[in-house]
DNA sequence: TTGCATGATTGTGG
DNA sequence: CCACAATCATGCAA
């Protein structure tokens, strides 16, 4: 009775809990996952990669489970507030022989009554968002499910960020081009897709990491600059026979980033494990950072 | 179990 | 919208 007024209007929380619970398809009608599809659809439109398969399908069912739950327990209060509604009534009734009893009394009783129910409706709805948001979070939160990426996939990275590392910036039409060959290097696993935006995380983390220490990189330049110098060797190498350059490696310099400060001293040790790399099993290449043979 | 590697997200600035 | 910087959360090896 004294906490008449905590439900009185229209209470912003329960409508929000209201709203939450149709936007996941939890509450209103019961359909093949409308809005938990839609959801998933816009995580994966805003770069978030669900695997479709077995996540979507895991995820529906644990939404239907909460969603049966949620409306047995709803049907069960419906159900439990009228029964007890009509029981009271039939005590006022009886009550009404032995004294009066104002219809504003009954009025009274019955509210009484169901702000009752509703506040346990209330709990009901709010640990049923609960439940939802521990779903969303377990499987929609990308973060959560972090997968590296194959070895292929990251070779096939890090070959392109060190053949361009004057500018590793890749276009559009690159970044592309790259997801579409990390697709297909990544066989293995449950993933099957490589976005572009993928490619953009990459790229975006591998030159601020590759700037913040580049000497802990220095070991793959070297690897992936002799890898790509003899590829292109090769490729050269069909087209220029006299190749009579055999100048020590000029190390990769110049690493331009869109900041000023980011460049490569191409003093220190790297000098020496190139020219170890080089001595040893490619001679003749002496090759740029972005690739071009010289 | 711990520390580092790494993919993704968030906040900021141009 | 893009890049960067910082940060988060997970994967993985020591």
């Amino acid at each position: 009775m004294r906490r008449a007024q905590e439900e009185d209007p229209p209470d912003p929380q329960l409508m929000r809990l209201d709203n939450m619970l149709l936007a996941e398809g939890v509450s209103g009608p019961e359909k093949g996952g409308g809005a938990a599809a839609a959801t998933i659809a816009a995580a994966a439109a805003s770069g978030a990669i669900v695997d479709h398969s077995v996540e979507n399908s895991e995820y529906r069912a644990k939404l239907a489970q909460i969603r049966r739950i949620y409306h047995t327990e709803l049907e069960k209060y419906e159900q439990a507030c009228n029964e007890f509604t009509t029981h009271v009534m039939n005590l006022l009734r009886e009550q009404s022989r032995t004294r009066p009893i104002s219809p504003k009394e009954i009025e009274r009783m019955v509210g009484i009554i169901h702000r009752k129910f509703s506040t346990i409706q209330m709990q009901l709805k709010q640990s049923t968002c609960e439940a939802v948001m521990i779903l969303r979070s377990r499987f929609l939160d990308a973060r959560r499910k972090r997968r590296n990426f194959s070895k292929q996939a990251t070779e096939v990275l890090n070959e392109y960020f060190y053949s361009h590392l004057s500018n590793p910036y890749p276009s559009e039409e690159a970044k592309e081009e790259l997801a579409k060959k990390c697709s297909i290097t990544m066989s293995q696993g449950v993933r099957t897709t490589f976005t572009v935006s993928q490619v953009s995380n990459w790229f975006g983390n591998k030159r601020i990491r590759y700037k913040k220490n580049i000497g802990k990189f220095q070991e793959e330049a070297n690897l992936y600059a002799a890898k790509t110098a003899v590829t292109a060797a090769h490729a050269v190498a069909a087209a220029v026979q006299n190749s009579q350059t055999n100048s020590p490696a000029t190390p990769n310099s110049g690493f331009q980033m869109k900041d000023e400060d980011f460049q490569l001293d191409s003093s220190d040790s790297k000098s020496t494990l190139l020219s170890s790399i080089f001595t040893g099993a490619y001679p003749t290449a002496c090759f740029q950072p972005d690739g071009r043979i010289q």
